[in-house]
DNA sequence: AATAATTTTAAACATACGTTCAAAAAATAA
DNA sequence: TTATTTTTTGAACGTATGTTTAAAATTATT
């Protein structure tokens, strides 16, 4: 059977991606190169072309992976029974735990427009528009019962993931509070926000 | 008196500045060309080499422009004698309005250790603190106040401008609500996590 | 073991971009 | 106007990096 084979390629193409993330969220896009993914691997940049068509589908199928992680995590949240301040603050943790652990790979995705092309594009924004519409279901189901405030979902959204996707930006896995710590401490404030 | 051809001088350069912040804005640190640059201002990138030493150097100053017009933004704030509140609002509608209409130039400020020399990264650290720590000094001020809950100033900071932060990601100048919508709602979100 | 299929390599190529520089153009001064 | 200084140009150069490719190395199959 030809799975075997097939097994193992994908299982390749993942490393790649994994590795592709990795320097993604440390030198951007543009700063991220062909030779620095492969060396991470111990490969040369030309054996990415034997799993990849070029550069751009490349960190478009990672742009994908990180999504989809996310979008898992996310789901799990909303379709659990609790009320909607645990899920919010459940939601807030998943969040910045997979931005900050799993290598914090949420920096690639910071500005695809300028990146990817239209097909890419639109095929991105779904998946964004998809997590957002997640959040903004938890927070309207808090207000319906009754345990919300009556705010605006859409502003409290963009405050909360904006607020949320900085983090990358400053956090150092050796600094002095961990993102446990950091992820508690965010729920909790950001829940006062719309209680 | 040749205080005419600096002050032409001076001139040029901050209006390459400015054509290299709004190009930083859309393009990114790496995406960020020296052509690109000139040619908003209908010159050639061999000119700009005039002006400054090299990219680098245009990119950091060009920071550090944007960096001191924040600055002083935050510090008329700070120096006025309004309550608290008025300050927090005041500083987090400053900062929304600035990054909006001053041709959003904070996303220059993204991951600056990519690409400064140690010399410059400390300058620029240096001016970030100061930023939050104005905000630091509002909050904590509020709480001494009794007018703010004893939060933890500075979560609660990294909180407030990370949302802030993140507007420029997703901002559009055509976009449904005005800067001064938003910065509205946000002051009014953001405070009531003080509060 | 021999053959075939696959993966990896290293070098070559193309291109984009930062930088330099000598000459041209423009501005200023005499 | 002529001479001098300042500014801009456009071509040239070097380097970094995405991509291609033919050959080598590895792995699987018979």
């Amino acid at each position: 059977m030809s799975s075997f084979r097939a097994q193992k390629m994908a299982k390749k193409k993942q490393e790649i991606l994994r590795s592709a993330a990795a320097v993604l969220v440390e030198k951007g896009y543009q700063g991220t190169t062909m030779e620095e993914i492969a060396a991470k691997l111990l490969m040369t940049k030309g054996s990415m072309y034997y799993y990849f068509k070029n550069k751009d589908d490349l960190l478009y199928q990672c742009h994908l992976m990180i999504m989809e992680i996310c979008l898992d995590g996310i789901e799990k949240v909303i379709e659990s029974d609790r009320n909607p301040i645990d899920k919010l603050r459940s939601a807030i943790k998943e969040h910045i735990l997979l931005a900050t652990s799993e290598k914090s790979m949420f920096m690639a995705l910071s500005k695809p427009n300028l990146n990817f092309s239209e097909e890419q594009l639109q095929e991105v924004l779904e998946l964004r528009k998809s997590y957002s519409q997640y959040f903004d279901r938890i927070i309207q189901e808090g207000i319906d019962k009754q345990v919300f405030d009556r705010v605006e979902v859409k502003m409290v959204r963009l405050i909360i993931l904006g607020s949320l996707n900085w983090i990358q930006e400053w956090y150092d896995q050796n600094g002095p509070q961990s993102a446990e710590e950091i992820s508690d401490a965010y729920a909790d404030y950001l829940l006062k926000m719309v209680m």
